[in-house]
DNA sequence: ACCATCCAGCATCTTACACG
DNA sequence: CGTGTAAGATGCTGGATGGT
């Protein structure tokens, strides 16, 4: 398409694609087309010419916000957790299906209209995730996912491509590619297509949050889509679980043609994920069965201690150790308390494994070494730590570690979200400011005076990267969302739960403060507000607070925030608890609660006011309780009368 | 007293990109 | 062109806090 246009003409049309794409929202190009006009360009004229940012976003891939959150299973592992608690797992689902877990990355294809895919990752937290322009050649072009639901899957590659892979990098004189999943993940990362994405594979398991059972799903995904549909069982009874998973597992690993690191045991009910939520981290409609991970030997040489924004971090060097496919040499042992508890010491022969395949972990000491592991005084500063509860502390708020970690932290992600701002180049600009400016004891704030000039200067600074920084630096400090200006006060206890809670009750700074200065007893004013206890009322009155809001305020500016007031009314603030079988899913139920202002307890106690249930006249433990204590039973259906 | 959730901290591998 | 930094992907641990 791209053959007859002129070089003018051409790149008109790659920069008319962006707009519409970033500013209108509203793409006319398909995103194979566009890749290609892009491609094509490149291949004549160079890339020079398309050497600017789109839509003045970052560089990186664009975002996608999943409609259903993607996270990961709670975890059962073999010769840890209780084989009771699985049968009882089991039987809350029930009926239950298991299928592989595959040691990959969660890809979900979200389909177009012409039944064409946008594959999404699964992001940080499972809420955001990057768009993967360049998947797996098979499954571009239109006609690819037809049943218009998005569908979820793993990408990963086999033993047997991996190696191919690698036998091919050498041959190219490249290194070879350490681990299976992490080359996987950077494969569908690169910019270019690289041609080994064809070596990867795409197994689809689920369609989330649609009101169809794991059977209809995977005949929906086989019968109208072209992705492959895992295998799957269904369990026979809750008490022979146990013995029909590990007897699946063995099957599949020996088989060995697919990398599997579990078992996905779920519920087999319609809807499972509506019906039983989500806890913060994991859903409740199934868990992962895992085996105990493979253990190893090694010997700690030394143990260094690690500062993070206060506390200290013992992390123990030890003698190389290759587990599976990755080269461990660092574990972190959490804090003295465990070190107490192993009995660690430096020479010290351990037993060490990846918890869950990922994180190296010290679980048994062999044979003791000779040298006490002891840590008295702060490894930057020098200033004796304060141990609280086997936990080292640094509280020498003129160290330079603790404000270059406060630094990075204002900078990270959740917080103000500066590009290109990490740990090292905060430490380096506390030591420029110390080194230039000694009258003036830095805090973290001075990472708002920073001037382009200034952050030159530093070693491996130059001017494209300083300029770039204190762009980033600048914009970053503009508009801030409320909470997020909350967090980066960086006071203790406050984070991103506590900065949301005041946001949404008091809409602005000006507010938060006018209403601590004029109740008369603030402190006991805020607890009453659900989520804020003694500990953080007492900071939030504390002159800490307000000289940590007044400090940052100069620097930062905040954009408006929408509070979002509880709905009044009757049923503003009361108490709901739900139990036992109804005939609407519970969301359906405690979406009509929290619209007329009411909220959604777990459990019954004087505090509850409704309890609902089908049998109003049970003897249930919860429906005993509420009688006790004098909560209301409602049927689900009086329930919808009340509030509709 | 117990449980759920939040906060803070952790390792490793891989790619992109700017620096020098 | 080699090197270092940043960022994204995977997911674990343990203490503190708040709610019941």
């Amino acid at each position: 398409m791209s053959q007859d246009l002129t070089r003018e003409e051409h790149l008109a049309a790659i920069k008319k694609a962006d707009r519409e794409y970033y500013e209108l929202d509203d793409p006319v190009l398909a995103d194979e087309e566009y890749d290609a006009l892009r491609r094509d360009y490149i291949d004549k004229y160079g890339a020079e010419d398309l050497n600017y940012v789109p839509g003045g976003a970052t560089g990186d891939f664009d975002k996608f916000t999943h409609p259903s959150p993607v996270t990961s299973l709670s975890k059962w592992t073999k010769g840890v957790d209780d084989e009771a608690d699985l049968v009882k797992k089991v039987e809350e689902l029930w009926p239950v299906v298991i299928q592989p877990k595959f040691d990959g990355l969660t890809v979900v294809a979200y389909p177009n209209a012409d039944g064409s895919c946008r594959f999404v990752t699964r992001g940080l937290g499972g809420r955001i995730g990057e768009v993967l322009p360049n998947f797996i050649r098979e499954y571009e072009g239109p006609g690819v996912n037809k049943s218009g639901y998005a569908v979820r899957g793993e990408v990963y590659i086999t033993q047997e491509n991996f190696a191919k892979m690698n036998e091919e990098l050498m041959a190219h004189g490249d290194e070879p590619m350490k681990n299976m999943r992490n080359a996987a993940a950077g494969l569908l990362r690169r910019k270019e297509r690289s041609p080994y994405v064809d070596y990867l594979s795409y197994v689809c398991y689920e369609l989330p949050g649609e009101d169809v059972t794991p059977q209809e799903a995977r005949q929906i995904i086989s019968s109208h889509t072209e992705f492959k549909v895992t295998s799957m069982q269904e369990l026979a009874s809750p008490n022979s679980a146990l013995e029909e998973i590990e007897a699946y597992y063995d099957a599949l690993k020996l088989q060995n043609t697919i990398p599997i690191d579990g078992i996905v045991v779920k519920s087999g009910q319609r809807n499972s994920l509506e019906k039983f939520g989500f806890t913060a981290h994991h859903p409740r409609n199934g868990f992962a069965y895992k085996a105990l991970s493979e253990k190893f030997v090694t010997v700690v040489r030394d143990v260094i201690w690690q500062m993070g924004r206060r506390k200290a971090t013992p992390v123990a060097i030890v003698d190389p150790v290759e587990i599976d496919g990755a080269t461990v040499t660092r574990a972190s042992l959490h804090n003295a308390a465990m070190i107490k508890e192993l009995g660690l010491s430096i020479g010290a022969t351990v037993e060490i494994h990846k918890a869950n395949e990922i994180i190296p972990q010290i679980t048994k000491v062999l044979e003791p070494g000779d040298t006490e592991i002891t840590l008295a005084v702060c490894p930057s500063c020098g200033e004796p730590l304060e141990e609280i509860n086997g936990q080292q502390f640094c509280n020498n708020p003129a160290c330079d570690e603790r404000i270059a970690q406060d630094i990075a932290f204002v900078g990270s992600k959740d917080v103000l979200n500066i590009d290109g701002l990490s740990i090292e180049t905060a430490r380096k600009m506390v030591a420029y400011w110390k080194e230039q400016y000694a009258a003036v004891k830095p805090t973290y704030t001075i990472l708002f005076s920073f001037t382009a000039e200034m952050l030159a200067k530093l070693e491996g600074f130059a001017e494209k990267s300083a300029e770039k920084l204190y762009n980033s630096i600048t914009a970053a400090s503009q508009d801030v969302e409320l909470p997020r200006f909350i967090k980066a006060l960086c006071l203790p206890g406050i984070g991103t739960d506590v900065g949301k809670i005041l946001a949404d009750r008091f809409g602005s700074i000006e507010e938060i403060n006018q209403v601590i200065a004029e109740a008369e007893e603030p402190q006991a004013m805020l607890q009453e507000i659900n989520g804020i206890g003694p500990k953080t009322a007492e900071m939030l009155t504390s002159n800490k607070f307000s000289m940590a809001v007044n400090m940052l305020q100069r620097h930062v500016t905040i954009a408006p925030y929408a509070k979002q007031e509880a709905p009044a009314g009757e049923y503003a603030g009361k108490v709901f608890v739900l139990t036992g079988k109804m005939a609407k899913p519970r969301s359906f139920y405690v979406e009509l609660i929290e619209a007329a202002g009411g909220k959604e307890g777990k459990s019954v106690s004087s505090k509850t006011d409704y309890l609902v249930i089908q049998d109003v006249n049970s003897t249930s433990a919860k429906a005993k309780k509420a009688r006790e204590v004098g909560t209301q039973l409602i049927s689900p259906e009086e329930l919808e009368n009340m509030l509709l």
